[in-house]
RNA sequence: GAGUCUGUAGCUCAGCUGGAUAGAGCAACGGCCUUCUAAGCCGUAGGUCGAGGGUUCGAAUCCCCCCAGGCUCGCCA
């Protein structure tokens, strides 16, 4: 389905060539002015130099030949060249009743649907998760979901961390700690037992006791890298417990994104890549785009036009062991081989946007992702205190991310308890969605680039521009609209008829640019501009809401229109939601 | 040192592919609940858009140069 925009901008660009002027000068944007108008077209300034003309004289000349005007209402010229519309009042509620017709609101799906990867997640295995994980969860899981929203084939892969070193340290501290247990034992031959030798609580203490020790203790440190160099090269018993350790911590994995709404489509992870990367390095080096320097294996990533200098990219340190550039590679072959994406989109810290770089140069140079193939990276920031510096816990230590959901889910419990009797069970899960919204929302509202404050207590305030305002604005339409159907009525085929009130027109407009801000959030990444928009609409609604009696409205016809807009405006909402990973409640 | 990002109201942030009086939220102050959820709505106050040049009819937005801060810069990921 078309943005309104789009017809608008039909409509003035026949008169910008009927009156003799280059078509592209139509470019209508939303008013910044709407005092004055709805949409505006700054085309005559734009285009007064090249015609030299007055660009209020092209702006007269572009609405005098203004013939086809569904879509444009009233029309003018003012002062410098400004071409102001307000939009006919019945296209505006034929564009709405269009958009319920349609096909989820008639997003306007990709004429060529694409095969987009999405890289994000990224936890080690073994090790909690803890806020610096967060953000990578939430910005990828909705970057994701818009590109699924606008008909492209996505697959999300989680990219664990699951080899090398740290599994080393594991694999040594559980040997001293248990050193009776078969996988040690190098003349056992049976099978090995089901049950792993730990649970996640036990793994989650032996990593870091181990990292510590290895820090202080070089014999240890050697240990542990000897038991990764055994491991890599399959070792049978440190196999075992390898796929012990994946098995325990993927579940405890999956619980805590489970608990963040976050879905990964694909498990994959560094182990997978493994299995390519020998073959791989012969490749390189047979073709020449590997060579070794300063006893390390590299690939060249410096371009002619580069003002900046770029390092090579690694791929095998001067003892021969690989490291994360070629693992990415690797993964690169192999996700080309199974999947061939037009796409791949890698959220991470913004802090490896050069590595990234490297590696998307190199692997652009050497033929393992064909030239067509669009490497991305969106970086995100850093997420920090009230004080400024990155979140810590009140004692200074890293926040697991399982307490900082539940201590919110608790303030959340708490301001819903006291404000109403609810029962418990209902109190605990509203609890539950309205703290994720909140945190969701509290970041995804920031662009995803920059460093942001994560403030808890305006986070769950819920005043302003938050989560938790969304969702009671989504529950105050359902309560209407459940009122409404309790009453006898009937909601289906209802129709919205033209505005009475600019509160309502308002709302109207606000709800017409869903599909414009869908395909921007997009084509720039941006969740923040789905944020930004339901904020409006959001905002839109409450005026209208206030000023408009919905239920107790005398004139059927209009009744029914409201009604049918409150529809319209509470799926857009929850279309967004959905988009940004979160959704609400019945009742708060 | 080189590269890169950031600097907008007391605080947290939008706006940045140039357009009309720079927008929100929080905090402050003042209104609005016998009536569809006041987690709401309306209003007041608060800004030389880090500084200075330039381009342009027009600059928070583009260019240059400073200032301040963050981050990155081959064998960690």
């Amino acid at each position: 389905m078309n943005k309104i925009i789009d017809f608008i901008e039909d409509e003035l660009g026949a008169a910008f060539e009927k009156a003799g002027y280059d078509r592209s000068l139509s470019k209508v944007t939303v008013s910044n002015r709407p005092d004055l108008c709805e949409y505006q077209c700054n085309g005559a300034m734009a285009g007064a130099k090249a015609y030299h003309k007055a660009p209020f004289m092209i702006a007269e000349d572009v609405i005098a030949n203004l013939t086809e005007r569904a879509y444009i209402g009233e029309i003018g010229a003012v002062k410098p060249g400004f071409i102001n519309i307000k939009l006919d009042r019945d296209a505006a509620a034929a564009y709405l009743n269009e958009m319920r017709a349609a096909k989820e609101l008639g997003i306007g799906k990709a004429d060529d649907p694409q095969m987009i990867m999405v890289d994000y997640g990224g936890p080690n295995v073994a090790k909690p998760l803890h806020v610096g994980h967060l953000r990578s969860a939430i910005i990828g899981e909705s970057v994701k979901r818009i590109a699924k929203k606008m008909g492209h084939k996505v697959l999300g892969d989680i990219h664990l961390g699951d080899w090398g070193y740290q599994m080393g340290l594991i694999i040594t501290e559980l040997r001293e700690r248990k050193p009776e247990l078969p996988y040690f034992d190098e003349a056992f031959e049976g099978e090995y037992p089901e049950e792993a030798p730990f649970t996640i609580s036990e793994l989650e203490e032996i990593y870091p006791t181990a990292s510590t020790k290895a820090k202080e203790d070089e014999a240890y440190r050697e240990n542990a890298l000897h038991a990764t160099y055994l491991l890599q090269n399959g070792h049978k018993g440190y196999t075992a417990v390898w796929e012990h350790i994946m098995k325990v911590s993927v579940a405890d994995l999956k619980k805590n994104y489970d608990n963040l709404n976050v879905k990964f489509d694909l498990w994959k992870g560094e182990s997978d890549a493994q299995s390519d990367i020998p073959d791989m390095i012969a490749r390189l080096k047979a073709d020449g785009f590997a060579h070794v320097d300063q006893g390390a294996l590299v690939i060249d990533v410096q371009e002619e036009s580069d003002t900046k200098e770029i390092p090579p990219c690694m791929i095998q340190k001067s003892d021969g062991a690989s490291l994360y550039g070629t693992t990415d590679l690797a993964t690169l072959v192999q996700r080309q081989r199974d999947y061939g994406p037009d796409k791949v989109i890698y959220v991470a810290d913004k802090r490896q946007e050069l590595h990234f770089e490297q590696v998307f140069r190199a692997a652009k140079k050497t033929g393992i992702v064909p030239g067509g193939t669009e490497l991305s990276f969106l970086g995100f920031g850093t997420m920090n205190g009230k004080d400024g510096r990155p979140f810590k816990t009140r004692e200074g230590g890293i926040m697991r991310l399982e307490n900082l959901i539940a201590d919110i889910g608790e303030e959340m419990y708490k301001k819903i308890t006291d404000n109403r009797t609810v029962e418990e069970a209902e109190a605990r899960a509203t609890a539950k969605m309205v703290g994720l919204a909140a945190i969701k929302y509290g970041d995804l509202s920031n662009q995803a680039s920059k460093d942001y404050v994560f403030d808890v207590d305006r986070f769950t305030s819920f005043e302003g521009n938050t989560g938790p305002y969304i969702l009671y604005t989504i529950v105050r339409i359902k309560s209407i609209l459940g009122k409404y159907t309790a009453e006898g009525n009937e909601s289906d085929g209802l129709k919205i008829t033209g505005a009475d009130s600019d509160g309502e027109k308002a709302l109207m407009l606000e709800a017409a640019r869903y599909n414009e801000v869908m395909a921007a959030a997009y084509e720039e990444l941006a969740p923040h501009k789905i944020c930004a928009y339901i904020y409006d609409l959001a905002n839109a609604f409450n005026r209208f809401y206030h000023e408009t009696k919905i239920l107790a409205e005398e004139d059927t016809k209009k009744k029914e229109s409201y009604i049918a807009l409150l529809i319209l405006v509470k799926e857009i909402l929850e279309a967004c939601i959905d988009v940004l990973g979160f959704e609400a409640p019945e009742r708060m």
